[in-house]
RNA sequence: GUGGCCAUGGUGAAGCGGUUAACACUUACGACUGUGACUCGUACAUACGAGGGUUCAAUCCCCUCUGGCCACCCCA
């Protein structure tokens, strides 16, 4: 048996690295309209730099880092997500020292040690950015826009934003204790998950998709009904920072998240087209994270996207691009002034195509239509020594003489 | 980590205990000796995930393993 990828390890093939680039694209160009400059760091960390953010008790940390020992018996990980590692790099090079407002983008993979299924890998790739030095709801605002944008401009509007505050250091605490009370009470009505949550991580138990949950937690309190005063009004500018821009959203109390440095807004959007993989992208606001890494206190704000979730939802659409022309030659004799035709033509920009192999005119004229040519042309004896030649236009097989000279050719295609 | 389903060529797939493993697509060549798309013809699985077992006989039955998909947990 030939040697296969790693288990949750996929390779993005030539059918697909279209479609890949467009949603890459299509992002950088939202965030550098936004003002984001891309920051690129390593796919490895120390093991402790995931433990310190993510947080020792959550899922990501306990049970799905792919972490190990190198030989230097460093404990080494690799990025389960990529606030972390921008954040380390922006204490560690001092960012905030030139600029009080960092705004960050970074793309690439992510690797987290969970049983593969749709929309979820071992090795996945994400999006995401930051911006850090911001208190006011105004960052909140622009980065939850930059993400609708980013979603209109690839031309999808399934997904819908939901947000929810989950409060600071100086009210959640409180919240989680009235919860737990209440929790306590409905105990037996709750599955067994919930009733180990209810002590680690009751917050959890509002996210249960269990009828008997949903049921029995209806009358939660709401951490939205219990946020401090600075928090109240943080959640609230943010709404009419939405609400002024016409940005469509929905408010989510139960909305909770996996990672431990959010603060006050958090974020998802949300479809429904990927089975329970209902995340496309999400975030939030991290106020407490940079002084905890050892950095200065400085607040932050971002998201990340999935974007095999992405490329998912995009479905099929063909991005595949086609070449100008393709050119058929004749015989041996004529490959090498068509060659020199092909390198001309590419010079000047066209995408243009050529048969390697001596084929046969009708296999060259297949593979033009094949990889969807717009023109080609075929050179033999005749247009070699008459320096002319036509150019047949593949949609309606219109042909039309052109000189062999690549401007020429170029200013008719 | 737990559970369910599945495993036939480059792809999508039929098939059945017994000597041609359908059909379609793709690809190659040709019918059309200098022009694609339609049509037609020809070719393309010593082989049915791997290893055992049952049987006179196994792609088809049983077991193990491996892999994939989906779901749970949790998440992008």
């Amino acid at each position: 048996m030939a040697i296969t990828a790693i288990k949750g390890f996929n390779d993005i093939l030539p059918s697909e690295s279209g479609r890949w680039q467009h949603i890459e694209q299509a992002a950088r160009s939202v965030f550098e309209r936004n003002g984001f400059s891309e920051i690129r760091v390593p796919i490895m960390e120390k093991t402790e730099l995931f433990c310190r953010s993510i947080g020792d008790a959550t899922d990501i940390v306990e049970k799905e880092m792919y972490s190990f020992i190198d030989k230097g018996e460093n404990a080494i990980t690799l990025r389960p997500e990529g606030t972390a590692g921008v954040m380390r790099a922006f204490i560690e090079h001092k960012l905030y020292a030139q600029d009080p407002v960092a705004k960050l983008y970074y793309l690439g993979p992510m690797f987290r040690y969970e049983r593969p299924q749709k929309g979820r890998y071992r090795q996945f790739h994400q999006i995401g950015a930051e911006i850090t030095g911001v208190h006011d709801p105004l960052a909140d605002a622009q980065v939850l826009n930059m993400l609708v944008q980013f979603f209109r401009d690839i031309g999808l509007d399934e997904p819908q934003l939901q947000v929810n505050s989950l409060g600071c250091p100086d009210c959640r605490p409180a919240y989680r204790t009235t919860l737990m009370a209440f929790l306590e009470q409905r105990a037996d009505a709750l599955c067994e998950d919930c009733r180990r949550r209810m002590t680690t991580n009751p917050l959890r138990a509002l996210d249960c998709k269990v009828p008997g949950c949903i049921a029995a937690t209806a009358g939660a309190p709401s951490m939205l009904d219990n946020l401090c005063t600075g928090c109240s009004d943080h959640f609230a500018s943010v709404r009419q920072y939405l609400d002024t821009t016409a940005t469509p959203y929905s408010i989510n109390p139960r909305m909770v998240r996996g990672l431990d440095y959010y603060t006050r807004t958090t974020f998802e959007m949300v479809t429904g087209l990927l089975g329970s993989q209902s995340a496309v992208a999400a975030g939030g606001r991290y106020d407490g994270l940079i002084s905890q890494l050892g950095g200065p206190a400085i607040p932050g704000i971002g998201f990340a996207m999935g974007v095999e979730r992405v490329a998912l939802l995009l479905g099929d659409k063909d991005f595949a691009r086609q070449p100008d022309l393709f050119i058929a030659t004749l015989g041996a004799g004529e490959r090498g002034f068509a060659f020199r035709l092909l390198h001309d033509l590419l010079q000047l920009g066209l995408r243009v195509e050529m048969d390697y192999e001596g084929k046969s005119l009708k296999s060259q004229m297949r593979r033009a239509d094949r990889l969807g040519a717009r023109y080609s042309v075929v050179i033999g004896e005749n247009e070699v020594s008459s320096g002319r030649a036509h150019f047949k236009r593949m949609a309606d097989g219109e042909q039309v003489e052109v000189m062999l000279i690549a401007e020429h050719i170029k200013q008719t295609l």
